[in-house]
RNA sequence: GUGGGUGUAGCUCAGUUGGCAGAGCGCCAGGUUGUGGUCCUGGAUGUCGUGGGUUCAAGUCCCAUCACUCACCCCA
């Protein structure tokens, strides 16, 4: 074959598929158990929407969108976060006239053109939740503890969750000014000491050993913060205290995308090599007005499914294949292949999940099929059966094997299979 | 964008100083012509990533190229 699916891109295909659905589950029980409500938004956007969205000086702008004139001209871009499309959606249309917070959450792909390697991916499938129109510290701690509960119903139990805070429009323009200050004054290469002049918070959060260390000392935001903002961040933290959400304070995290204020969180594991954050979010309360929306203050997170995925495989969580169908049909001859089909119909109709053998295979063929299917029960009919008005229903479990009248097979199946 | 590693059966991989292309798992069939999962026996499947070079002879050595992969950077 001459085609493989496009670099970057990570396939999920039985029986590992399980496991993608199951995470997106746990975490979209999780937002709904909290209030929060599903949100269908595009995979492309104006690219103006992300430039000016997700800021002109991060490396997700500059080197790493999915960006192409469609046939009319304009320019779109494929998504490469969701948080700047759930907020132009709602401000588009009006979500947030109504009672606030507005609680969102959505899931799917999103595009960045990297170099692929282990859990970093082109084509990422993300898991988001929104809360927009509110300042309330204690929804900064909700989003938080929604992520953490959909860790947990996984059964991830090494999942860290490192937390800051980056000030607001008040505090942060002179403690970016003072760690300017001090960046300048390093021994760095070229490019991050144009990073110092673009966004030096950056810096801090490099993870080259030299550059660590020089950055031992410079200046923290938590040193530099105004009083509200400090407010902000004790309130927080004492409420992830209160529901008994472990954290470590990251004096040195810093998100890549622009829009981040206030509180910064993000989770890491530790079994995953270089790749280690699996989610991480922040409050974003100028965003609504860098898209030319009011203010409007947000605050939300996006898990990575796929990182999330290598975790729970890391930790040895996968769960077994379930079984694909509770019945198995295993017709013998042409007359039997038609009236299964037929009974194998019935049996999804009155809520029984069942499959069958097709392509005329064999006794033998067939009840490989019934074993591998996972099925509880093989329902057995061939000329001899048809005669009698009785097919065989085989327990796979214990081998047990009884003849019943074919008028009775789907409330016999149904009562057997009732625990 | 930068650097390292690896390409052999559907999958995971062995293949010696260059000398007949292999194993395990899976798949198919038979043992059992109406019975799966265990067991036994047998079977099929390869442009050895691709192109070139060296050699009597290349999976093995050399060059190029492509793909995959890990790491830097960045982020989910």
């Amino acid at each position: 074959m001459s085609f493989q699916a496009p670099k970057g891109v990570p396939e999920y295909f039985p029986p590992r598929s399980a496991t993608f659905l199951a995470v997106r589950a746990a975490f979209a029980t999780a937002a709904q158990n909290a209030g929060y409500s599903y949100i269908e938004v595009p995979v492309f956007e104006d690219t103006e929407l992300f430039a000016r969205g997700v800021g002109e000086s991060t490396d997700v702008v500059t080197k790493e969108m999915y960006t192409f004139a469609d046939r009319g001209g304009r320019s779109v871009t494929l998504r490469p976060e969701f948080t700047a499309g759930v907020m132009r959606s709602t401000l588009e249309h009006g979500l947030h006239h109504g009672q606030l917070p507005v609680k969102l959450w959505t899931t799917g792909p999103a595009f960045r053109y990297e170099r692929p390697q282990a859990g970093r991916y082109r084509q990422l499938q993300q898991f988001n939740v929104e809360a927009i129109g509110t300042e309330d510290p204690a929804v900064d701690a909700e989003t938080i503890a929604v992520a953490w509960s959909g860790y947990q119903a996984l059964g991830l139990s090494q999942v860290r969750l490192l937390l800051n805070t980056l000030g607001c429009k008040q505090c942060r323009p002179a403690y970016r000014a003072a760690l300017q200050d001090f960046l300048r004054g390093l021994d760095l290469d070229e490019a991050t000491r144009e990073r110092i002049e673009i966004n030096p918070l950056r810096v801090l959060d490099d993870k080259r050993p030299e550059v660590r260390a020089q950055v031992e000392n410079a200046p923290l935001i938590t040193d530099h913060l105004c009083a509200s903002c400090k407010a902000h961040h004790d309130r927080v933290r004492s409420l992830l205290e209160d529901l008994g959400v472990p954290w470590e304070d990251a004096p040195r995290l810093v998100r890549g995308l622009d829009y981040y204020t206030r509180t910064t969180y993000e989770f890491d594991h530790p079994l995953l090599g270089a790749q280690s954050g699996i989610g991480g979010g922040g409050r974003y309360d100028g965003l609504s007005e860098d898209i030319g929306g009011p203010p409007l203050p947000g605050i939300g997170f996006a898990v990575g499914v796929d990182r999330i995925i290598l975790a729970v495989e890391a930790e040895n969580l996968s769960q077994e294949a379930p079984a694909r169908v509770a019945v198995y049909g295993v017709p013998l001859g042409e007359e039997a292949a038609r009236r299964m089909f037929r009974l194998v119909s019935e049996l999804r109709a009155a809520g029984v999940s069942a499959d069958m053998a097709f392509d005329g295979k064999g006794l033998k063929g067939a009840m490989k099929g019934a074993d591998r299917s996972g099925a509880a029960y093989a329902v057995i009919l061939g000329d001899r059966d048809i005669a009698a008005g009785a097919a065989q229903v085989k327990d796979l479990a214990s081998g047990d094997q009884t003849s019943v009248p074919l008028a009775e097979i789907i409330t016999t199946l149904k009562e057997r299979l009732t625990p």
